[in-house]
RNA sequence: GCCGUCGUGGCUUAGUGGUAUAGCGGCUGAUUCGUAAUCAGCAGGCCGGGGGUUCGAAUCCCCCCGACGGCUCCA
């Protein structure tokens, strides 16, 4: 085993408690890679901050001699030019590294390892100061301490969780119950965790939203393209990349390769629009894909069914701009319309708050529209406001949803990125005829698929518990209609209803009881169910049990005519994708996914 | 990743060292039914996986996997 090892500047602190802890994370290793021999290496190519040498040589020798006893140790020289050859087992443990921090007393948390290589970003999240205050719309910017919640609950509590005074929750989040009850999704086993199986009714549901999110972007005028799913860790650009984003990838060996999954659509669309010929009269342009998947290696305690994925589809959309006075006229266009598409998607105002995150300048420069912000949702909105920029944007906004268990996740977010243009060596070409960096926005406007999802189920849930009845927007339905021919009789009859309406309607064909057929209509929250019997046959109307006007133990009935509930679907679903029925018309010849 | 709780037929679950429970679902039969569960019968279990303690383990101990909750983090 070869340790490539600098010693760093900040090791000065406690060179002894350094030594330890690496000849701690040096033992364990040993062990489990099953040898004796222990080659130290004086590297000082691993580090840009290194430490005195006459420290270093000190550090290697104090690991040496703690190592003498139990290995057979060699110590290459310092301050030599050295020739090497080193041969590397294709094994998961032939190649690690590790982080060792001194501390100034040994303090319970021991070492600090990291297997896997965090991004800058990462580190920058944990150190960067941020200032957290409420915004109203009337433009006063609040100190969080200071603001009375009493008449903003929601807002409260998502304050709670973002400056991360948690309050403990014993249950398993709802929507994790009704995603598998429903037969939406469910956890793969044979897959990694945060990898989900989506059954017919969910894959319906995914894709209509998907369909619907890209139509939108469409309409914003964004081209679609679609990109790899991985990519190359060593490409120059990507690396530095990484290092500014703050996420885990998961990586994978392909031949000598070394590989990352994509986290978002940014590097496909950077890499074109590097090698495309953009003019000042294409501004500002938009691309959009939609991912499926995205993959982030999150921690495993941060998984919860639909909330949180490490491979989740999101619409990805990124828009150049000629300057920043047109970054912010788009990053006011498409907070509109990220409110739009989730308005659309069923998730209103009301249901999230609102996050802004920028520094302290571009908020000094552009107070007005931060606070048009806050005026068009008509309710006071975080700002985390950083005095120095740590991340690639300037300017961010988020939706949060606020769950049943007052658990708060971001739904729609754009951000003005300052910086990707220049390392990804994207220009346009102005009217003077000079190459020209564009300003980058990333949009998602609905936030990930999943997790929009995730937000129908837990926002019924919560109704719910109010006393009313749950279901989801009647386009996202994976039935719309169910009829239910109370005997064999009146089959006929129902497949002719069914064919009439332009909708989802099948029929609950089981030799069951009525009875029993109704309340499986209503567990699978059906928008419209329709019994129909001699009474039916004869007149040619339908009753309707109509979801949406119910109360429970109260259904509402509407005697009308099977037009008129055609046109009543048609005009509920109205500009919205359209999908067929995910599983067999009849429900006899449905198999049971849960 | 760390800490905690949990893991019993497809699903929900009883069982705290001595014969593996029950309901739902599935299958078979009867019933052809008017708005939230018709009746009867049958099949279905390496008690998450591996190791250990014991005459004997679903039950006690250790390791692993997974889910959930907390820390942390995000779309």
């Amino acid at each position: 085993m070869t340790v490539f090892i600098a010693v760093e500047s900040t090791d000065e602190a406690n060179p002894k408690d350094v030594a330890e802890k690496a000849v701690a994370e040096i033992k364990k290793t040993a062990s489990q890679v099953n040898t004796d021999n222990v080659m130290l290496y004086p590297y000082a190519h691993l580090s840009s901050d290194l430490s005195s040498p006459k420290m270093a040589v000190s550090v290697m020798k104090d690991i040496e001699n703690s190592l003498i006893d139990s290995f057979n140790v060699k110590r290459a020289p310092f301050g030599w030019y050295k020739a090497f050859k080193i041969s590397c087992k294709g094994h998961p443990l032939s190649e690690l590294s590790r982080t060792i921090n001194p501390e100034s007393e040994s303090c319970g948390e021991g070492v600090d390892t990291e297997e896997e290589v965090v991004s800058e970003a990462l580190k920058a999240e944990s150190t960067a100061k941020s200032y957290w205050k409420v915004l109203s719309p009337d433009g006063v910017l609040h100190d969080v301490d200071d603001f009375n919640f009493n008449d903003h609950e929601n807002l409260g509590t998502f304050v709670d969780h973002e400056i991360s005074k948690s309050r403990a929750v014993e249950k398993v989040p709802p929507h994790v119950e009704l995603m598998r009850r429903l037969e939406i999704a469910d956890y793969e086993p044979g897959s990694d965790s945060g990898n989900m199986r989506y059954y017919p009714k969910g894959r319906l549901i995914k894709s209509l939203l998907e369909r619907y999110v890209l139509d939108s972007s469409a309409r914003e005028g964004a081209m679609e393209v679609e990109t790899p799913l991985m990519y190359d860790m060593n490409h120059p650009t990507l690396k530095k990349y990484l290092d500014r984003f703050p996420a885990r990838q998961y990586s994978i060996e392909s031949d000598k390769r070394q590989m990352f999954l994509r986290f978002a659509a940014c590097f496909g669309q950077f890499l074109m629009s590097h090698d495309m010929t953009i003019s000042h009269h294409n501004l500002p342009m938009k691309m959009v894909e939609l991912t499926r998947y995205s993959f982030r290696k999150e921690q495993r305690g941060e998984l919860v069914g639909l909330r949180r994925l490490r491979a989740f589809t999101m619409p990805d959309m990124h828009t150049m701009c000629g300057d920043m006075d047109q970054a912010v006229e788009q990053f006011g266009r498409q907070y509109q319309m990220s409110i739009d598409v989730l308005k659309d998607v069923g998730i209103d105002v009301s249901d999230y708050e609102v996050a802004i995150r920028l520094t302290r300048d571009f908020y000094e420069e552009n107070k007005e529209f931060i606070t048009a912000l806050a005026k068009k949702v008509n309710k006071p909105v975080l700002v985390e406001m950083w005095e120095k920029r740590f991340f690639y944007f300037v300017l961010k906004f988020e939706f949060n949803f606020v769950d049943a268990l007052k658990k708060a996740s971001a739904l729609s977010t754009v951000q003005i990125d300052v910086e990707n243009a220049e390392r990804y060596d994207i220009k346009y070409i102005d009217q003077a005829g000079e190459a020209k960096r564009p300003v980058v926005l990333h949009c998602s406007p609905s936030g990930a698929i999943e997790r929009c999802i995730y937000a129908l189920l837990e926002k019924a849930s919560m109704k719910a518990e109010g006393g009313e009845v749950p279901m989801l927007p009647v386009w996202l339905s994976p039935t719309q209609v169910r009829i239910i021919p109370i005997a064999e009789r009146h089959m006929e009859f129902a497949e002719e209803i069914a064919s009439r309406l332009q909708c989802r309607a099948d029929i609950d064909d089981r030799e069951e009881t009525v009875g029993k057929k109704i309340r499986n209509a209503g567990q699978e929250w059906v928008p419209y169910v329709v019994v129909v019997g001699d009474r039916e046959v004869e007149s040619g109307n339908v009753n309707v049990t109509v979801r949406e006007e119910s109360k429970p133990k109260k259904p509402s009935k509407i005697e009308m005519s099977v037009d008129e509930l055609n046109s009543r679907i048609l005009a509920e679903t109205a500009g919205m994708p359209q999908g067929h029925l995910p599983l067999a018309q009849k429900l006899s010849m449905r198999p049971r996914f849960i």
